[in-house]
DNA sequence: GTTTGCGATGTTAGCGCTAACATAATGTTA
DNA sequence: TAACATTATGTTAGCGCTAACATCGCAAAC
């Protein structure tokens, strides 16, 4: 007679036992309370907690064929921008059944493969995934997931099941627009960590300059080091060494921008009287600022919290009203860029 | 015969029929592929590709009675300092055969309890959850988990089961000391969101205060709200119009610390000579601001990584050399308090 | 008093995988 | 050549839970 041990934890046959029922009703009693009687679930939860009974959830997602796990993958975990999503999403799915799995790609592509694969492994109810730049693989697998998929951080027309976020292309072009618009000249491009998103908003922006007539591939600078304050204020630095005619800064993102000031004010140029800055995102700090620093403004916790609101009507059996939405961005003005022309 | 529907997905069993093997050899093939034959393993793998199959975690993890989970609670997503460990532990585990589970306790410790419980439901390998400030039904869940746990960010005599971070208290008092000694008379302390590590610092700096003879209560402000840079300029703002005599801040992190600045600069004032200022964590950006910020330097990536070491030695059957590790922390002297005395 | 309906509880058979033992195929040694 | 390792593969019985059907008790309806 073989045996297996498991692992001496109470099972739920412990529970019924103690409490003198079958099994299945100490499952009823611990999923939906209302489906027994007052007197068995009193019982019940006294067996319970005497045995400090916690339910094998992996048996349970055996057993009905559905985990309640949320697959979410984003490509860092530093970078301020995604867990303001990650929060809307935690928010959202914290409190109820669901719980919600993280992984990290790093910005690797084939990480973000690996990653959808093992999450794949535990049928989620449903993913959410970061941009529109997986690997044909990824997508495919996505596709066929059986389960609702959501894109954040980014639009398209082709979404793999379900997006939102905002075009990044036009958020490039809106600060060229602006730069344009405030009479600067020679305007650059400070770019770090140059993923996807950061291309598109660097096109959009070269489209605006173009239009402008103040295109100047010379003045676009970028590196796929990771960005940072730091980073900023080094590389500002270096861009006004070699040119030095520079007025002008698009920087992919806040923290670059932050850095850009902090480097301009190191250097003794005055903001934005000698170079304006404008950053992308507007975190929190941009308002701030001293100068403060004019950004282009992305409601990151809307789109978790959408992106969640799209997964619940799917999972409840509804057809979301759209399958993609653009939560647009507002350019927020402030001095960095406000100066007398 | 009542039959049930499974998931549709093609299964271990699937992939046996296909390559012509029993299931245990599919098994075998997938978690070690040496050892079954390379004949074998080629036929396998060609029909875990044309099937697409997916190994399914939960029935994996019911049959060897152990998931690959490793339970991670933290309070905030949104704090670098957090996404500092998280990602250390995530570049430690990512790659491997673990799957990270994260939950955020948003500061609440109700919360915490939640998902601690939620946690073990899906029985971790580990767990890491951070600081010392559990319930007691959080603690003696933990204690109960059959699994190693490991506290972080902080340091204590008692820890659950292993603990590795630093003093908050002694850096409080590093950064009061440091204060006294550059000469600084009217020292205040500005905290936003005190929670209890925050309030360990507090404890720190009094003790740095009253030893040197600079301790006043009524230059202590805090609040419970989210701390945030602009929130530590409106409020240096206000600690000043209410006390124009201080000439020197305690800030309980680096984020109030550059508000700080920033609203010190906006008040005309100059950094460090009409105020010193200091912050705490020493995030990337403190050194690139201008003036440049004296912090209290943690390193948070170690903290994480050093949880993982701990884990995976007692995973692999090894006692862990010590259970309690304290990093410390070092003071970065930077420009905001290097006045002339 | 029998029938019907319905809510509460029970019985049974898996969910998809792997531990534990069993066996077949091959090499190794005296 | 027999006895014995050693390695590769298979068989069987669960892991702990829940879906699907079965039954029971009781009240309302006929």
């Amino acid at each position: 007679m073989r045996k297996r041990k498991g692992a001496g934890r109470p099972t739920i046959a412990d529970v019924a036992n103690k409490a003198g029922v079958s099994t299945i009703t100490v499952s009823r009693a611990l999923r939906d309370p209302a489906m027994v009687s007052d007197h068995l679930r009193r019982k019940i939860n006294n067996a319970v907690r005497k045995l400090n009974y916690v339910p094998h959830s992996h048996a349970s997602a055996l057993a009905s064929t559905r985990s309640n796990i949320i697959g979410v993958i984003v490509p860092s975990l530093t970078n301020n921008v995604f867990a303001e999503s990650l929060r809307a999403i935690y928010d959202a799915f914290g409190q109820g059944a669901f719980q919600v799995q993280l992984g990290n790609s790093r910005y690797v592509p084939a990480e973000e493969e690996r990653l959808v694969r093992t999450f794949l492994g535990q049928r989620p109810s449903a993913m959410i995934v970061a941009g529109t730049d997986q690997t044909d693989v990824t997508r495919q697998l996505l596709e066929n997931a059986e389960c609702p998929v959501v894109q954040i951080m980014d639009v398209g027309d082709d979404p793999i099941d379900m997006i939102v976020g905002f075009s990044h292309f036009e958020g490039g072009k809106a600060a060229g627009v602006h730069l344009v618009q405030q009479g600067y000249k020679r305007i650059g491009f400070l770019g770090a960590r140059m993923d996807p998103r950061s291309y598109r908003r660097l096109e959009g922006f070269k489209e605006a300059l173009q239009f402008g007539g103040r295109y100047d591939p010379d003045l676009i600078m970028t590196t796929t080091v990771s960005s940072s304050v730091s980073l900023g204020a080094e590389l500002i630095a270096q861009f006004c060494a070699r040119r030095p005619d520079l007025d002008a800064v698009f920087c992919n993102n806040d923290d670059m921008a932050l850095g850009a000031l902090f480097g301009c004010q190191k250097a003794g140029l005055s903001i934005p009287d000698d170079i304006g800055i404008i950053g992308f995102n507007d975190l929190e700090m941009m308002a701030a600022a001293h100068p403060s620093l004019t950004s282009i403004r992305t409601d990151r916790y809307a789109i978790g919290r959408h992106a969640v609101e799209m997964i619940q009507s799917v999972l409840s059996g509804e057809t979301p009203d759209k399958k993609i939405v653009d939560l647009g961005f507002e350019l927020q003005v402030r001095q960095s860029t406000s100066r007398a022309k």
